[in-house]
Order: structure tokens, then sequence, then C-alpha cells
DNA sequence: ATGAAAGCGCTAACAA
DNA sequence: TTGTTAGCGCTTTCAT
């Protein structure tokens, strides 16, 4: 185990000041310095194979160039595309993460939070947020910088990039509504994350505007997003209301467990019930029926995020905007089929 | 932005030394104490809302209490599951994890060792190492601890955890043949990687116990472990060896990429070509035809190392195996039918 | 253009 | 049982 080479061994070796070695190394240098000792140290720090401790240099300069990504679990197939997105970014401009999964417990969050700060992260992705996170908050009020990603907080200034689930809503009502579908169920998510919410509401909004009534809404709340409470869900909306031609689930997830659970019960999708999702995770398109769903941004949603980062972190958060909206797209594939029934 | 508390402040706080005050703190500490100090070291740091900046105690004691994770590419459905198992053993044990992914370029996995080693990690959990990959040789003499996963880096004593690819060729490889099939090719993964040359090695030893000579065996390498190679190797297979009924994949993309082929030329998986996968990765069992592969242990894989690599950092080195070898099973799904075909 | 000196916040050997 | 002191490796202000 050799010991590293510090400022000092070039400093011996060049026979110049530790604090010379340092501004010759320093790639931003304000400071002149003669040609001569620049070369010599460079090729002395290039010999002897000289790597820049970064950990002293964070304690002196009070940035570690290290950024927190707080999600709720990397085995969700949306983060993968999210955090190389991150990355492309934060990368190039020297940025490491360190990447936490949530489980989506508060008490777990709260914990990953103040571990991040002790190790001094300068900014944090938080893509895992409730809609009253107080841990959150309080960490943006001491200082530091954060953007979220997907989700907002309530009431706060915390920039955050979400997708336009409104307008994703919509055209998966109008897909389905056009295929002649008037029963149409929501599978919603949970209600405490901002996503859920935003698509229950753009749901309820979409019926009215096709003239529909709000009492007539079958709508079934899930408590995560994942296919056991998308199975879960979908009984219950078909017991509440077993006329029902098509689910509009609040994500992908949700509608792989609804589809399983009409198989389960003798029905198939979309022959007997047609069924939309959100998100298109990776490998959708493999998965018979291959589900007709709303198309996000995940790569380009971790690009826009970190971006904004970036300039928090920089001091330049004058220039970011508080909220960010991505495009969606609605992808139509083969679990909505035209309706047969008889009203 | 309010300023962060620190020992010094402590210290001020309760009229006690610095120095003493760290000596409250510390979680395993030695030296006693008496019992009032450490009570009003305790309350104050409590009140004032205390945190360790861990920055500071790293440069001291020379430990950062981070490891570096490296994989090819996290949007590998492989990954995730790892990463939550070497997460499962870490976190507890303090350490958090920089993740990055070399995209199998041996430039790129330079550049990022050398981030990670600038950046003072305390070991490295390496999934993406080439057979002869000096990068991590240096590394591992220069005196760091590294664990390699999945693969193996030849002729060192880099401790490594893998599956055992032999038990897992053979078993697909029995199941073919017990179907009818003689007629096997093999579509390999990269020789530059040890999976795909251990798999290489146990699928031409599997035919010749069963009777076939090499000189008849069709193989085809593929240069990635993707769909799109294994698109391309297929047609290649089909190629040199049209009367070839099953294909044994090195693994899973490799296999959806092969069954997208064939179906591409209008045959159909199992019924004309029965096709075998490895690693069994996430939603693979919503594919239709449900593949047949084999399923290694991703999660236990990486607490494994993720524990091997915590003996190594705290010096008890002696006590880890070299080789590791995690049990794999084969699961029978439908991508493999009996053969019917007239020899 | 370069050197001197201080200090980021913490730990640990040594003293008392 | 507690205080003193030194220093991890780097950056940065001030002096020269």
């Amino acid at each position: 185990m050799k010991k590293r080479v510090t400022l000092k061994d070039l400093a011996e070796a060049t026979g110049v000041h530790v604090s010379t070695v340092s501004r010759a190394l320093d790639p931003k240098r304000d400071t002149p310095l003669s040609d001569e000792v620049l070369s010599k140290v460079q090729r002395a720090a290039e010999q002897l194979g000289y790597r820049p401790n970064r950990v002293a240099s964070s304690l002196r300069t009070q940035k570690t160039m290290t950024v927190g990504v707080v999600i709720p679990d990397i085995t969700n197939l949306i983060f993968p595309p999210i955090l190389r997105g991150i990355e492309s970014v934060l990368e190039p401009l020297g940025y490491a993460a360190i990447i936490v999964n949530t489980d989506s417990q508060p008490i777990r969050e709260k914990r990953l939070i103040e571990i991040l700060q002790d190790r001094g992260v300068d900014g944090i992705i938080h893509s895992a947020v409730v809609l009253d996170d107080t841990t959150i908050l309080h960490a943006s009020e001491a200082g530091l910088p954060i953007v979220t990603l997907n989700r907002r907080v309530e009431g706060s200034s915390i920039p955050y990039v979400i997708n336009d689930e409104e307008a994703g809503i919509n055209a998966a009502f109008a897909t389905l509504w056009n295929r002649g579908h008037r029963r149409i169920a929501h599978l919603a998510g949970p209600h405490g994350l901002s996503t859920g919410q935003m698509r229950n509401a753009a749901f309820v909004q979409s019926a009215v505007r096709h003239g529909l009534s709000i009492d007539d809404l079958t709508i079934v709340e899930a408590e995560h997003f994942d296919e056991r409470d998308g199975r879960y869900a979908a009984s219950r909306i078909l017991m509440l209301s077993p006329e029902t031609t098509a689910i509009l689930c609040s994500n992908d997830r949700l509608a792989l467990g609804a589809i399983e659970y009409l198989r389960s019960i003798g029905l198939s999708c979309p022959k007997d019930v047609s069924v939309t999702g959100f998100n298109d995770m990776p490998l959708l398109e493999k998965i018979s029926p291959r589900l007709t769903t709303v198309r996000i941004k995940q790569y380009e949603a971790g690009v826009v995020a970190a971006r904004i980062l970036g300039q928090l972190m920089t001091g330049r958060s004058n220039l970011v905007p508080v909220r960010t909206v991505l495009p969606v797209e609605l992808i139509e594939r083969d679990s909505v089929a035209t309706c047969h029934t008889l009203d």
C-alpha cells in the first residue's frame, strides 16, 4: 500500500512552495504564474502520479462536489433512465451522486436526508417527496439547494420538474372516449403523492368536460403505485361498478396489476375491458397486451432537474424556474379496444 | 442559511474542551468520561442540533465511509436488485455508495475508478470488469479493497462473487436435450467478459458430454449483451445452421433479441425454435413467450459481495474467500417446446 | 510571481 | 478523567 502523493510531495520535488503548487494545478487559476514553474510543477505531478485529495479540498472549500439523489426505489423501472439523465449533466461538471432509496417511508427518508447532509452534499435531487414533506422543507430553508422531480412539495418555492399530467390524462381519456367507452373508471394513485393527486384531478376534469356527471364516476385509490395494489383496486372497481368497460390507471404498474386481475377472473383486456397506463416504463412494449399508455420523458426529466440543481448550486438561482413541465405523449398500443356495449 | 454547529460550538456551550466533546460523542468510545460531562455534552448536542461533519472526520481518519459501485449500466434490469442487496448490508454499517456506469467502455471505466480514488472511497464493488482489467488490478495492488461481482479478473487474487454458470448452462442444455433437441446452437456473450466465456465453455462441455461433436456445434458470439446483438447473432446462427431447433443464449437480453429475430422472419418461438436465456431479469415472466431461463440470485449476490467488501475494509481479509459461487436455478417457462423434427 | 501562514472540523497521541 | 497539541491535505488571504 503505497502512500498517496500530496501537494507537499510536489513542493519538495520541485522546490517551490505548496501554495504555488496548488495554484499551478488549479485549472481555473486567476493568479499569474511563470511558465517555468507551471511546467515544472505539472511535469512533476504527472511523473509522481499526483491525484488531488478531494476530501481535503472539500473541507477547505466547503463544497463536496457531491449531490444526493433521493428516490423511492431503484428497482422501479422508471428510475434508472432518470438517473442516467442526471448523471449525464452532473458528471461532466465534476459532481458525483449518492443515491438513496426511501422505500416511501418518511422516517427512512428523514434519516437519509440527514445522512446526506452529514456528508455535506452540495445539493439534492428528490424524487420521493410527499406533498407535505417537512423534512425537505427544513433542509431547503437551511439553505441546501434542492430540486424535486416527478413530484412537488406543496406551498414551497422549491423548484420542481414534473410531467404534463393533465395533458397525459386528457389524451388517455380521449382515446377511450373516442373508442366508444362511456363507463370509464379511474384507478387512482395515492392521494399523498402529487402525481396521484394531479392525475386524479385531471381525470375528473376530463370526465366532466365530456359530459359525465361527477357522481357517476367510479374512482378507487390504490395505496401504493404497485401491481399488488393495482389488482386489489381493480377488484374494487368491478365490484362497485360491474358495467365498467375501461379503466384509466394512474400508472403502468397499477395497469399491469389491473390486467392481471381481469385475467384472474376470466376477463380479457382489451376485449372485455380496456386499460390505460402512465409512464411508459421500459420493457412495457414487450408485455402482452401491449399497454396503451402516456410516455413521460424519463431521461430528459433527469437532465432538466440536474441542470436546474447545477444553477442552484452555483448561485445562479435567479435563473431557475420554480415550475418546469415536460411534455408527454400518448402511446397507443393494444390494451384499448373499441367498445361495443349497448348502453 | 444558518451555519452548522461544530464541536467547537459545543465546547463553548458546555465549557469543556473540544476533544472532550469529541470523545463524549464518539459512539465506540474507549476513554472513560464522567457521567456529568457526558450528559451535559449530549444534551447540548441535542439542543443545538449538532451533526458531525463527515468530511472533516474523513480527512482526519483517512476513511470516507464511502464505497464505489461500478456497473456497466444501471438501466440493465439485473443491476437494481444487486444494488439494493449491496445497500442492505452497507448502509447499516454507515457506508454510502457512489454508483457509476461504465457503459462497458474501458477508457471510461479507468476515469471513473480514478474519480472514485480521488474521492477516497474505502473500497469498490465492481461489476463491470473485463477479464484482463489492468485498471482494477492497479487499484487493487495500491491497496484498495475490491470485490468483483458477476465477473472476475483473471490471474489475480481479487475476491469475486459469481453465479454457478456451469450448472446453469448444464440445466438449460439438459432441458433442451430432454425435449428432443439435437441441433442446439449457442448464442454466446462477449469472450472478453468472464460470464460470456464461462457460459460458452460450459455449453461446449455439456454438448460433448451429451455425445455431440465439437465440430458440429454452431456458436455465434455477440459483441454486447443486448437485444440488438442478439437479433444479429440469431440471424447468423440460422444462416450458418438452418436446421437449428434450439438456441441456448448467454443471457436474457440476447434471448429476447433472438426471439425478435425469429418473429421477424416468420418463425415462432417455441413452435419452430426453442430459446433459453440466463439471469431471469425482472419482468421477464410477463413477456410472451415466457422465457425459460436460469435464475441467478441478484439481491443475494449484492449482499454477499458487500459483506466481503466489509470484511476487506475492516482488515479482516484473512476471513474472505477469494471465490464465492452462488447457486442458480432453472426456471422452466414457455420458450422451450418438444422437438418434433425428424432427424 | 511566489512565499508565509492560517484554518476548514475533526481525532488521537501525549500530558497532566 | 480531561486538556493540550498537532495535523490530515488543501485553499486563500495577505505580504513580499
